[in-house]
DNA sequence: CGATATTGAACAATCGTTTATCTAATTAAT
DNA sequence: ATTAATTAGATAAACGATTGTTCAATATCG
């Protein structure tokens, strides 16, 4: 009925609980322990199914083998994706995982930061919202293993892993533009966020490179969700000239983009083209107009982050104090582009043909 | 540096343990604690940002405001949505959630509740991988909260939520046969387990009532992966004479059987009908073809599934023993069947005309 | 004024572990 | 035969909270 304990152990095997905790904990050896008296505490241990209180062993030695994960939405493919990754690299070495879906709000962000380190998480992996980062600063004032992924913060002093997305949003544009599109709209998540500052960066300057105008009213979105994808997509299409092409800077922008230009009754890539930042999808390639896109290495952001984690908390116990010099590691992990059929080839007139040759020497 | 405890607030405030303990409980008025000295308490608590050890409490007082929560895969649209449910009706009443990913594993899902309950989770959440139910009765044994969601088990004395598999698979299935499909294969999920049973009985008495014959052939696949969906349609495709329409009975199975009716250059639904058990997807409404889907309610699901495990949890230290008279309680969710595009009228012969007809009468 | 109630708070045990320190018994060394 | 070293294990103090019990000081009462 009760739980049974460390001193039912003792009382049963008439030995002390150090005995127990010793043998159990694989210190037999190295305190003396008599191979009878190892054997019969494995033995009625194991007989009794005994379960060591982890709460305990966290209380008295300070490490909870737990780690935080606050993702942003976890019935977001990209991010339970993630996480998965996480859980199972983590389950691996005996860690278990507090997670917290933060909802898209800094306010819970916060919380959830506040309530898992009053749980005494080992560390953290956050794919933080936002633009403020103070709170993040606060974990690493407190000497908490921090991870951040996804979304990058330059000036952090921890670890981050995220995509390359200034190539990936250069890479997209610029597949626009060889296909001869010169009106380009983007539709992007939330501002002042790096990953979209980053793809806003490699957008313009790939219209740069190219020489193509950049109009202000091409960029619009203020979000990285379905809604914003499709109210964006809306006031796109009905901008006179209309762009021939959006750029959509998630997969969930383009999922609601998608829904606008098909209540439009436009046609994908006949009427307006749409290629899409995010990962590979299980569905991708069932789509109405399969989506061109820059797939990110989901997994490995998760693995990664994980690794360097886990790095981050031996470093804590280990080296102490002394080494700061360890400064925060930034891995960037590359995209591909993954052409579908959601481009289209636009005639090419002369005059940009001679444009766009001009660049190229 | 070193974390603020309530020893810490005793030293700087002058009082004991105790009183921090009672004020920060809200307990002040309850004990006498005069207003001076609790205000006190408060303010430096404040100041000092006092955080209480959970993992103390949680031992001390024997609750640790944890639950576990196991799922076959976090990845999985439908199961990361239940999750989030549950996470999100968690935190409103400050608890946190132990994830775990039973990776379809019956072994991994043993592993995962056994360090569940040796974290001192409060209760857990359970979306069963199988056929095997001992280590969940044991769970039960151990007095330790449990509520299944998803999968069933009938003679588990624990809540339990699922969908009405029965009635889905059966509408589903006579929705075909009204559009006079007579040969309907069917991909199933992994055998004996309660969901694929059920949605079985509903294939195969809705065939019955009308009259259709059962061609054990049409009925094939073991697992819920797309992996199976795959590999499955494929061989329905090149049977002869082809049936002329699928039951997929998952989400993953049907995106598996696509792909094996795209590749084999089939149009759906003209060369065939798909029918695909499970929830609304966001992706859903943009498929090359839409599917027509039994709907299930995601949402709900994980909703009632919490509130379920919480009234196990006051039950069990209100009332103790006296009431396991409270036995199990099950709760049905309805599913919903939404047409979609995917579904082929055929043009009715006589012969299935008299047929109908006979049996409306 | 002495006895009793009330107030405000401290003491100390406890939850289930781990671990630094100590001890008793045996063996080895001088 | 005495001393020292080794062996095998026990004692007790933590970890950070909560809580039943106790206690001193003041207030109330007859």
């Amino acid at each position: 009925m009760k739980r049974i304990s460390i001193k039912d152990l003792a009382k049963k095997t008439g030995l002390s609980t150090t005995t127990i905790s010793r043998v159990l904990n694989g210190k037999a050896k190295q305190y003396r322990i008599s191979d009878e008296a190892a054997q019969l505490v494995i033995l009625t241990a194991q007989k009794e199914g005994y379960k060591p209180d982890r709460n305990a062993v966290s209380l008295r030695t300070n490490r909870s083998h737990t780690i935080g994960v606050i993702v942003p939405n976890i019935a977001d493919y990209y991010f339970s994706s993630l996480s998965r990754m996480i859980e199972i690299a983590a389950r691996k070495i005996g860690y278990s995982i507090l997670l917290s879906d933060s909802q898209e709000s800094l306010e819970l962000e916060i919380e959830s930061i506040d309530t898992l380190i009053s749980r005494k998480v080992d560390g953290l992996i956050i794919l933080p919202i936002g633009n403020k980062s103070q709170h993040l600063s606060n974990v690493i004032e407190l000497d908490i293993p921090l991870v951040l992924a996804d979304r990058h913060f330059p000036l952090l002093e921890c670890p981050q892993v995220f995509s390359d997305n200034y190539n990936g949003a250069f890479n997209a544009t610029e597949l626009l533009i060889k296909k001869n599109h010169t009106r380009i709209a983007c539709i992007q998540g939330r501002q002042n966020t790096s990953v979209n500052n980053e793809r806003i960066l490699g957008y313009k300057e790939a219209l740069t490179k190219y020489g193509l105008n950049l109009d202000p009213s091409l960029i619009i979105g203020d979000e990285f969700g379905l809604r914003s994808g499709y109210v964006s997509a809306k006031i796109l299409i009905n901008l006179i000239p209309r762009p021939s092409a959006i750029f959509a800077f998630s997969n969930t922008i383009s999922l609601g983009a998608l829904r606008a230009i098909y209540e439009e009754n436009l046609n994908i890539p006949n009427d307006i083209s749409l290629v899409s930042f995010d990962h590979d999808q299980p569905y991708s390639e069932f789509l109405k107009t399969p989506i061109t896109s820059v797939v990110q290495q989901t997994s490995e952001l998760g693995q990664i982050a994980f690794k360097l984690l886990m790095a981050e908390i031996n470093n804590k116990d280990s080296k102490k104090e002394q080494e700061s010099l360890s400064k925060a590691k930034f891995v960037t992990l590359p995209t591909t582009l993954k052409e579908r059929k959601s481009v289209k080839i636009i005639k090419q007139e002369k005059r940009k043909k001679n444009l766009i040759s001009k660049i190229k020497n």
